[in-house]
DNA sequence: TTGATTCTGAAACGATTATTCCAGAATTAT
DNA sequence: ATAATTCTGGAATAATCGTTTCAGAATCAA
């Protein structure tokens, strides 16, 4: 009886996504959307919502994303010290590798002050993130692969603020070797 | 001969840099600076020069701020182990009490990556702070206070990015305790 | 093919953006 | 007081913002 959508919109998401990535929320205009997703204004409307709501979408698919690469990652190891090690080295790697920033920290220092909807998003996704790291921790801990007189919750939380500020110094510096050095300091601080 | 510029410019650079510490630069509009700096937009463009340049005056403001406080606090300090004690949880107290975010980890995120002119001057500031961060350790470990095995400088580095981290967890969660705990973490990882 | 429905493209919307312009008030030196 | 200069307030500008509207093309079931 209709006619059907004729975009994937998981695709359309995907593309979206990397024009927020670059330029943050602000600074994306509909039109740059438009053109990067190529699709129809209408369509976008219709579809997927105005500006606010695809943009929720996008940090979702971000997030989502992110979750599984690094499920991914630490299924493959056996011991869950070198998960961990893994997971810090793969951080520090991606963080020089990836011209684009990272859009959850751009997003949680834009938006999340004034903006309730976003911040709630952002802090479901830091704390089953968190969450995750948490566990895996513990399982090196009971292992007794690391100390364990640690609280395994307050070793993850140290490990992923310790991203963000890695971060912004590769944004300024551009300078590999202070990313790598931090994160071997940082191994050695936990592990050692 | 002619009439004098009759408002403070100093004055005025602080209010403009209270707005874009809130809403960051791009959600910030001249209506908006206009209004909290009580002065005409003409007398704005005439005597400081557009929103970018405006911009640039009040992180130069910031940042100096920043600078005197910090000397100031660790010139009260007879040792430097307890002054860069202090430097951490003062920042800790800082992130918790201060309801708006920090204008120079907002502005690397949102604007250095694609702002050349804020790139630069952000990251001369940066390192500013870091070689002076870097003195402060290098005297507590001449004076044998802290382990002298260590590069110095990795040290502050290693320093400085936590504060980021920090942030970002305080912005989502507005849980003190986290941050306490992870300053009290980090103290314990470095100096013990 | 017909009729129903939905997608599509482009134009139009009103609001807001940063910036400029200009007439007139205010201040100064002569 | 006069003339020179500069500040000031507000209107005006052109561009862009996010969003809506609508006629027509496209697709579907019957």
């Amino acid at each position: 009886m209709a006619r059907c959508v004729e975009f994937n919109e998981v695709e359309k998401i995907e593309k979206a996504m990397n024009v927020f990535w670059e330029k943050g929320y602000n600074a994306t205009s509909m039109q740059d959307l438009v053109d990067a997703m190529q699709i129809n204004r209408s369509s976008l409307y219709n579809t997927i919502g105005d500006k606010h709501q695809l943009f929720m979408k996008c940090i979702s698919y971000y997030f989502d994303n992110a979750m599984i690469e690094i499920k991914e990652k630490v299924a493959k190891q056996e011991s869950s010290k070198q998960a961990l090690i893994n997971i810090i080295k793969d951080k520090a790697t991606w963080i020089v590798d990836c011209d684009k920033g990272c859009l959850g920290i751009k997003t949680v220092f834009e938006l999340a002050p004034e903006d309730t909807l976003v911040r709630n998003l952002m802090r479901n996704n830091n704390e089953i993130f968190l969450q995750y790291l948490t566990e895996v921790v513990q399982k090196a801990m009971d292992n007794k692969e690391i100390d364990d007189t640690e609280d395994a919750t307050l070793m993850a939380e140290y490990i992923m603020t310790s991203f963000t500020g890695w971060k912004q110094s590769y944004i300024l510096d551009r300078n590999p070797i202070r990313i790598k050095n931090l994160s071997e300091f940082l191994i050695k601080n936990l592990f050692n």
